[in-house]
RNA sequence: GGGCGGGUAGCUCAGCCGGGAGAGCAUUGGCCUUACAAGCCGAGGGUCGCAGGUUCGAACCCUGUCCCGCCCACCA
């Protein structure tokens, strides 16, 4: 139909080439930069909106997480930047200490050497050249997503600017005493060699034992039983404690009992952490061993001995006979000692909880070492009265008590780490070991000298911070601070988080008790809090369950081969492999097709509902390919029949027939419902509200009723011109609503319809081009029942065609009996919209009975007869009319019920029951018509 | 042991400041209707986990209960 055949786009849609085009485009011209776009019309101050992304690990790779969290990102920030707003969208990448370190010492085993065979510079230079290498992965694939963040701006959280930063924060909270260095029991991972926090400790339910143990009195007769999880922690006991009030004990409190193996005299305290029904209601005390047994031994003062290496082996202080033993080997040997000395009691399987490290995966141990801590007590009472004084919200808001509720009991936060990688803690020793911390050396060699008299030489912590410490400033960091910057001044606080809730403790309260504590200001001020994704039946995504899917496969398409040996390539658990392939060729006959990115950026946008992990559906990423291919059509269509004709620019003087005054009103409410739902971080709401009106209201209904208007022989070109002025503005508009959610297929076909439309953005491209607000003049509520009273009419002859087997082709006259006045308002007016969409030839009145053996529908006060002789059997028209009758009769109980209810007239609200009332009515009529069509239908059955 | 979220159509999920149970996919019948078969027009399918309570009226509010998942916690 296109007059100019050479811009008539292709029959589908085909992401690939769009999508590179486009992005590189909108980078290339700065699009993405603050400043972008409008500079806004009236002269007032614009508003700046501000993200920061969650940083992702420099040498990872983007997962579902990431494309989750960054679509919606994204999104707000497109909208913003549509709605004129200054808009930032921070980018850059985290450093991932022990992450990062770990798969380099990994690469490094694979050449038989350990970190500490290259040493320090050469390792760290070996991380960097990784990071060099494989750093440029994640950011690549960002951009795949349509990430319109400011790649100008992009950071590294080891960048010297933002090590700046560290050290500042570090040394000042050092100077107000809310930074210290002590020795403490911490959790020690014997594989990475460091401490850890008590977050990156997770505790899951094992099967074990607990072993009863005798301890013998020195003066003989009865033992003391204890019952303990971890046998080999009895060479470091130092105690055995009873409750207070157990009257088994109170003859035994304040004696000593000589402890098996080693021969020490050891006392026994009464306390009232034990717990008497457990066990045998005594318990070693090992204080350097366990956190428990640690506050116990403060308490009464007793010694701690260490007993384990870094490793978890035993160390010095064991008898020979243990030394130099792994944990678990010393376990079985004391274990046996014990027995074979009879002073094993008994032994019980035992359910407990195993701490491991998150990442290592390794037991951690309870373990003394000196480690730096953050004192948080001090900063968190700031942090709670910020979210509970609205300061900051959460969305959704049931996050805020699990936020309570965490820094409320806040431990101190060990932010030492045992590694290389990071940011190395400023603080120097002296010879005599006196500390010095400072911003840098020279700092610390001024104090030194300040306090020796003279230049000695120090030595620099080999530790580095807990990762999380430089995250904790991201925020304000990577604004420049502490500098003054402009950037800083313009977008700080920043407007909203977007993240997981599985780092609100690691992650989202730190930022806050950092950024009140070094700005006075909150960082963000909402928090929106995603569910993880996960797999199609709901398991967490991962490697060794090999259910992963790869956001690029989605976009781009994997063959089965190539998925298969992804996903069972670099196994920790190659046994595994034999299964993963099964289920993966079960699961993906036939590979994943390519979606693009704009599907998969819809559908995240539409799982996106709140206060629920998301299941990934691939059915649902393919209807959402469907709609862009719809949309695609759409566009093909109004471009066809738009290009080269008068299009109507000018809105003065053109006709406006109800069907475009009825499009035009359901897109303003489309536009009010659309922006509601981004403000309300609905966005599952924007998504489903642009499909249903694009897919259902423009191409269903609109362009279906443009087509006569169009190819009409005897078409008014003055209503054909408002059709083309009509369907180009709704496209248009709608185009722009919905290209937050799927920016490149919207960017291409706006070129296109764009100018047709009249409509011209700054810069050339929607992603510039104002976010639609809705006119309210153009909201018109006549205009929209009447169309919906045509939808009726047209479903109801569609349905009696369909389901009495008519064929489509068959040419029908619509028999119609009602009060001619509305005759004459509800169909005759209605005919150009009624006739061709219900592929009727014409219509005719008919007074009272219809004509016997016809198929009947009943509306409200019409009834629609399609006669049926001789077209299909009655029997077939009999069933359809009994199903329906049956459906009215229920319906009727229900209503008639509530109205011979005294109780509901009484009390139900006024306008409650006038609607009942109008109810019963219709039903009522409905169900005359109905019987009445049965009556006749009767006349024609072949009645056995 | 505490806390949180969820249990609605075969599947994935909306609806939940109370007043006629919805969408997509799947199923199914009919269509090559000149934008789209990745499409068009129809149809079937749910005692809204269970049991009580409040109410004229409950998927929605309250109580209890059963499942599923998550978080926190030192029961050796």
């Amino acid at each position: 139909m296109s007059t100019d055949g050479s811009s008539a786009l292709p029959k589908g849609y085909d992401p690939v080439g769009v999508e590179r085009r486009w992005y590189a485009h909108w980078e290339a011209s700065g699009f993405f930069q603050p400043g972008a776009g409008r500079s806004g019309g009236s002269g007032a101050e614009r508003s700046s909106y501000c993200i920061m992304i969650p940083p992702p690990n420099v040498t990872g790779t983007l997962h579902m997480g990431h494309a989750f969290q960054d679509t919606l990102m994204d999104a707000l920030i497109r909208q913003r930047r549509m709605r004129g707003d200054d808009t930032l969208w921070q980018t850059g990448t985290d450093h991932a200490g022990i992450a990062t370190q770990m798969v380099v010492e990994r690469q490094l085993a694979g050449e038989g050497k350990t970190r500490h065979d290259l040493g320090r510079a050469l390792f760290l230079e070996r991380v960097w050249q990784w990071k060099a290498h494989s750093g440029g992965t994640i950011v690549q694939q960002l951009r795949r997503l349509g990430a319109s963040c400011d790649w100008t701006r992009e950071v590294f959280t080891m960048d010297a600017r933002l090590s700046l930063a560290v050290q500042e924060v570090f040394v000042r909270l050092y100077e107000e005493g809310l930074i210290y260095r002590g020795t403490r029991l911490v959790n020690w991972d014997p594989v990475l060699h460091t401490a850890v926090s008590d977050l990156e400790v997770v505790a899951e339910e094992e099967e074990g034992f607990l072993w009863h143990l005798r301890y013998p009195r020195p003066e003989g007769g009865v033992w003391v039983v204890v019952a303990t999880t971890r046998p080999e922690t009895m060479l470091g006991d130092t105690a055995v404690a009873v409750h207070p009030e157990d009257e088994r004990y109170q003859h035994l409190i304040g004696r000593e009992v000589l402890l098996p193996l080693v021969g020490r005299r050891i006392p026994v305290i009464a306390d009232i952490s034990v717990k008497p029904e457990f066990g045998s209601g005594c318990v070693k005390i090992t204080p350097a061993h366990d956190f428990n047994d640690h506050e116990v031994g403060k308490r009464h003062r007793l010694p701690q001995i260490n007993i384990l290496t870094v490793d978890a082996a035993l160390n010095e202080a064991v008898p020979v006979a243990y030394r130099g033993l792994d944990r678990y080997v010393a376990r079985r040997r004391i274990v046996a000692d014990l027995e074979s000395q009879g002073l094993l009691a008994k032994v019980e399987p035992h359910r407990l909880m195993i701490p491991r490290g998150d990442r290592s995966k390794a037991v951690v141990e309870p373990f003394l070492t000196d480690q730096w801590f953050v004192r948080t007590a001090p900063l968190a009472v700031e942090a709670m009265q910020a979210v509970a004084d609205g300061r900051i919200r959460f969305v959704p808001d049931a996050w805020q008590k699990t936020y309570f509720e965490w820094m409320e009991n806040i431990q101190d936060w060990c932010i030492s780490r045992q590694i290389w990688w990071g940011h190395r803690i400023p603080a120097w020793y002296g010879p005599d070991g006196r500390l010095f911390v400072d911003r840098d050396e020279a700092g610390a060699r001024q104090q030194a000298r300040r306090h020796y008299g003279r230049d000695v030489e120090l030595t620099q912590d080999p530790d580095v911070l807990d990762t999380w410490f430089s995250s904790a400033l991201w925020p304000f960091s990577t604004l420049g601070w502490p500098q003054q910057t402009p950037e800083l001044a313009a977008f700080y606080p920043t407007d909203v988080l977007v993240t997981g809730f599985d780092i609100i403790f690691f992650w989202v309260a730190r930022m806050i008790m950092m950024g009140l504590k070094f700005t006075g200001q909150v960082p963000f001020r909402t928090v929106y809090i995603t569910g993880l994704v996960r797999d199609g039946e709901g398991n967490k995504m991962s490697k060794s369950k090999g259910n992963v899917l790869d956001p690029l496969d989605l976009i781009d398409g994997i063959d089965l081969e190539t998925l298969v040996a992804k996903r069972t390539r670099d196994l920790m658990q190659p046994q595994l492999a034999q299964r993963i392939e099964a289920a993966t060729r079960q699961e993906f006959p036939h590979g994943i097709p390519p979606f693009g990115t704009d599907a998969l950026r819809f559908t995240m946008a539409s799982l996106a509902t709140q206060g629920r992990d998301i299941k990934f559906d691939l059915g649902r990423m393919e209807g959402y390919r469907n709609f862009c291919n719809k949309l695609w059509n759409a566009a093909r269509f109004v471009l066809m029949n738009t290009e080269g004709r008068p299009c109507g620019q000018h809105w003065q003087g053109l006709p406006c027939p109800v069907v475009d005054r009825w499009i035009l009103s359901r897109l303003q409410r489309v536009v009010t419902e659309v922006d509601g739902a981004f403000g309300k971080y609905r966005f599952d709401e924007a998504a489903t509200t642009l499909y249903h009106f694009l897919w259902g209201d423009f191409c269903d209904w609109y362009l279906e009723w443009s087509k006569p208007t169009l190819y009409g022989h005897h078409g008014d070109p003055e209503e054909q011109t408002a059709t083309r002025r009509v369907m180009l503005h709704v496209l248009e508009v709608a185009l722009r609503l919905l290209h937050p959610l799927m920016p490149f297929i919207t960017e291409e076909l706006w070129q296109k319809v764009a100018p047709l439309a009249g409509a011209v953005g700054s810069g050339g491209s929607i992603m510039l081009a104002p976010w639609p607000q809705a006119v309210t003049e153009l909201l018109d509520e006549s205009a929209e029942a009447r169309v919906a009273f045509v939808q009726e009419v047209v479903g109801a002859v569609r349905a009696m065609r369909s389901e009495t087997g008519i064929p489509p082709g068959q040419k029908l006259t619509l028999l119609v009996a009602g009060e001619p006045a509305l005759l004459e308002t509800q169909i005759r007016r209605h005919e150009a919209l009624i006739l061709p969409m219900a592929r009727l030839e014409a219509w005719q009145p008919v007074a009272g009975e219809a004509p016997v053996g016809c198929a009947t529908a009943v509306l409200s006060q019409l009834r629609l007869y399609i006669p049926l002789q001789g077209v299909i059997d009655p029997e077939v028209e009999w069933a359809r009319l009994t199903r329906e009758l049956t459906r009215l009769d229920s319906d009727l109980e229900r209503v008639r019920g509530k109205l011979a209810n005294p109780a509901f007239l009484a009390n139900a609200k006024a306008e409650v029951v006038q609607k009942e009332r109008y109810k019963e009515q219709e039903l009522q009529e409905k169900r005359q018509g109905i019987h009445d069509a049965m009556q006749r239908m009767a006349l024609l059955r072949r009645v056995p």
